[in-house]
DNA sequence: ATGAATATGTAGCCATGGCTACAATTAAAG
DNA sequence: CTTTAATTGTAGCCATGGCTACATATTCAT
């Protein structure tokens, strides 16, 4: 992709995909947390702010900050001392994370990355995934090869 | 991948999954500017503040910010007035990262991503994607199907 | 029921990566 | 050569996402 082609066609589009990326990156942390948050309740009933910052690898206050933004933007609640829960806009965006993840780990999988290296990298690739790549995404597993969607459907 | 599961093995794991996106994205801007000035120098011969300003979508003093980290890390050298230069360190990244950047498109495409959404998902996706999965990303554009190596050449 | 341990909240610091505004320098036009 | 335009530099602001330190609240054991 060389400098020249892009100057022919349009310059905007260059400038596009650096903005996508870049607007990606600050919807991750958002996404991050709410499926976080979606499997704690799941598993243990609750989600406490500890159980989120150790899954996430971060003190507690930086887990409460997010929180808090996730409250601002609709996507959670929580009561005093109480734990934090999603809203409906939370768990929906949850449930779609999760779903973007697995078919991103099983594309790696099924184009012959090693699933160690697919877990790692996919948790920094899903966020960049559009709709688009997640339907080719699908279409591929779903498609040519044996499904080995095991639990699934 | 129910965090039971996660729990039930280890739970470093986690937390490493979440620090090492995090830490790819530190780098990820590193990496977008010392290609962009690659690439900006075998275009023009000369790779100006305002330029890679305008590739990026920035201002130029954001720019500036970011070369003057460049510099710090030993990737790049400017003359006052006179542009921005890569190091040999600096120029090697570029290459790396261009040549990442052409397997991570044409793997997209490979498995049926449209290729204006392939381009601009790459952007965000390749700075996530580890030697590992990069090798495997070879060999599977290498390997069965015919290498359409489209844009290329 | 109280004291210790745990969890949460809050304040304030730092670095990053955006921005605007303004100063200074270089390049271009006249 | 002078004036104007373009480019670069610099200062300072903002929001984000980390952190530590400390204060407060809750839970749990004794």
């Amino acid at each position: 992709m060389s400098p020249k082609k892009q100057s022919e066609k349009n310059a905007a589009t260059e400038v596009a995909r650096f903005s996508q990326a870049r607007n990606a990156q600050s919807k991750a942390l958002l996404e991050d947390y709410t499926e976080l948050i979606d499997d704690l309740i799941r598993e243990h009933g609750e989600a406490r702010l500890i159980d989120i910052a150790r899954h996430l690898g971060v003190t507690h206050p930086t887990a409460a900050k997010a929180v808090a933004r996730l409250k601002r933007e609709g996507l959670a609640v929580s009561r005093l001392y109480r734990g934090v829960f999603l809203t409906e806009a939370g768990t929906e965006m949850a449930q779609r994370v999760r779903a973007r993840h697995r078919i991103v780990v099983d594309l790696l999988v099924a184009v012959g990355v090693p699933l160690e290296a697919a877990e790692i990298d996919a948790e920094g690739i899903e966020h960049h995934v559009s709709e688009a790549t997640l339907t080719a995404f699908k279409r591929f597993l779903g498609g040519p090869k044996s499904r080995r969607r095991i639990g699934k459907k």
